[in-house]
DNA sequence: TATGAATGAGTATTCATTCAT
DNA sequence: AATGAATGAATACTCATTCAT
């Protein structure tokens, strides 16, 4: 095969996207996503059939990256407390550490661009945190409710934080315990 | 410029484009919206000087909305966990009722053009909202937390419970009351 | 209602759109219709929907035009002879008085555009034509041959005579002689 | 430069050409053309420069093909209408077998690609058929008229009667011999 | 003021052709 | 020579906004 499709383009691409979503939204132009990836205008296509394609691919890719990062060193043996409190920390320093990446997400949430499949996939990367929740959960106040109404209610959560922990870092991190400690009474 | 004559037609504009955001997004044409509202292109811009305006203005225009049906009737004299739970439940109820006013304030929050202005009159309208919780978060375990944030977060929990409310409308009710009682675990 | 949308600008799209595509073929862009029209890109699209539609209703004005023009003045008392023989120079003079139109319609029947309503309009157009061979057909040697595919070959011949018309100029009464004996001679 | 290497893969290309081009018309990207062929995007433009080199080279192995299959087995010792005959019957046959290549040769026909050169070289393939036209033509009615005219009255007509043969292969037959018929009538 | 035609910048995608491998 | 990725000019069509009526 003649020059083969190059891994690093692609990568190049889907960051460039994300900058450029974080920046203008999902009205962005390919043009300008392609440029910011040192890439012809063409070649984007050669990589995503589609601008869909693009932002359903770039989706996967920013849920499953959240994701491993949240639940690297989750300490399986530790007790449920301190598991959730990883998780929470975690995800707000992925978040903290990489706005771009979550303002895109946030972007994309809403996009009509998101394939089933790739819900599907990601719905797999998160069932270590339903496997844990599902346990407190069940032993709580919450044990009428349903499970993924439960996780919904911690995304809302954790995302609120965020906000304002990226818009006064100061204290981001006395907000991210004070939240995760509110949300710890709801949910215990 | 004085306020352009029919109050009517601008009602009709901003009824048609909460209907047309609720369904297409943001990127609507704004010649979608003036047919919907039974309008002629050109007189959408007598109206709104244009499309980011309409768009700040609706938000407004909604935002109010919400807060004065959340407020409505509020028992003054009760106990606070009654009156938030009284807003809480009208709040519910306005969503579920106009699906498509929140449907629209959903995507409208991600958009650039609401103004500051807008931003300050909205709050004015939840001044009420934050007197309330004011005294409830003095006196429990949130008592450290600025109040905007616990504002922020009742916010987050009550969007993601109407969205759970909106695909299961049989059990609104019931996820309604049980959001309720772990937001107010939360906070007292 | 506001300025109405102008007949004289449609004609001038059709009209431009004859003289472009003569010389650039069916490949032409839009715009350049649009600017050798004199009118802005987008306005091309208010007076047709697409450049399908423009094709599509080009194809129907230039043919109804030629119908129209070789059809004038038939002497429908004359003898047979004497009306094709009308027709025939008619036509020719037709294409001789404005190639482009003739050039136009040349690619223009090729195209996927022309839509079935349109080519039942002109079967109409051509009814006449139909009935006037008829009677010389049934009377001759090709009585026969179905009567589409006597036209077809009368169609054939004088495209074919135009070409070489249009090439040699100052023969061009000649040739368009010559040929209208040899169809007679085919015919009857 | 050498002709390229391998004949096989040039036959390849036209032949995938011939089948593309009589379905989408000369739109077709080489990309397809190249698909169809079994042969690289690339390796398409070391056969032929450029795409207008492709058709121009497209057009004269269909136009030879057509002459030399019409032209074989002519009884050249036999009367002139039994030649002419032979030559118009071949010639319909041909089409008839490969459809294809008529389509395609009808595409090419009105595209700018066709070089005088290749013109020169068709119009030598079918010096044979103007001999014999020649001989007949000037003992008859048409000997005032131009011998290449003649020619390509033959051509509309047969162009005309395959037209009719393909769209009704039951009586392909019979329409060809009408149509011979009639040629000769005009002819002699 | 109301209308809707006019405008032209803007956009996703295609494709002939080139070039690195 | 063969491959297919890279390129970027080209193109139909859209849409916010303006303006003639």
């Amino acid at each position: 095969m003649a020059r083969p499709k190059s891994e690093d383009k692609r990568s190049a691409i889907l960051a460039a996207a994300t900058r450029v979503i974080a920046a203008q939204g999902l009205g962005a132009p390919t043009a300008a996503i392609a440029k910011a990836a040192g890439v012809s205008n063409g070649s984007l296509f050669t990589y995503f059939e589609t601008k869909h394609d693009l932002f359903d691919q770039l989706y996967l890719e920013l849920k499953v990256d959240m994701a491993s990062q949240a639940l690297a060193d989750l300490p399986a043996g530790s007790p449920p407390r301190a598991q959730v409190l990883h998780l929470w920390t975690r995800w707000l320093a992925w978040a903290r550490a990489c706005p771009e990446k979550r303002r895109a997400l946030a972007h994309l949430c809403v996009s009509d661009a998101i394939t089933p499949a790739s819900r599907q996939i990601i719905a797999a990367s998160f069932a270590q945190v339903l496997d844990l929740l599902e346990g407190i959960r069940a032993a709580g106040p919450m044990r009428g409710v349903p499970l993924p109404f439960v996780l919904s209610l911690m995304n809302a959560l954790a995302d609120a934080t965020l906000d304002f922990a990226l818009q006064d870092p100061d204290h981001a991190d006395a907000h991210g315990r004070e939240a995760f400690e509110a949300f710890w009474r709801m949910l215990s």
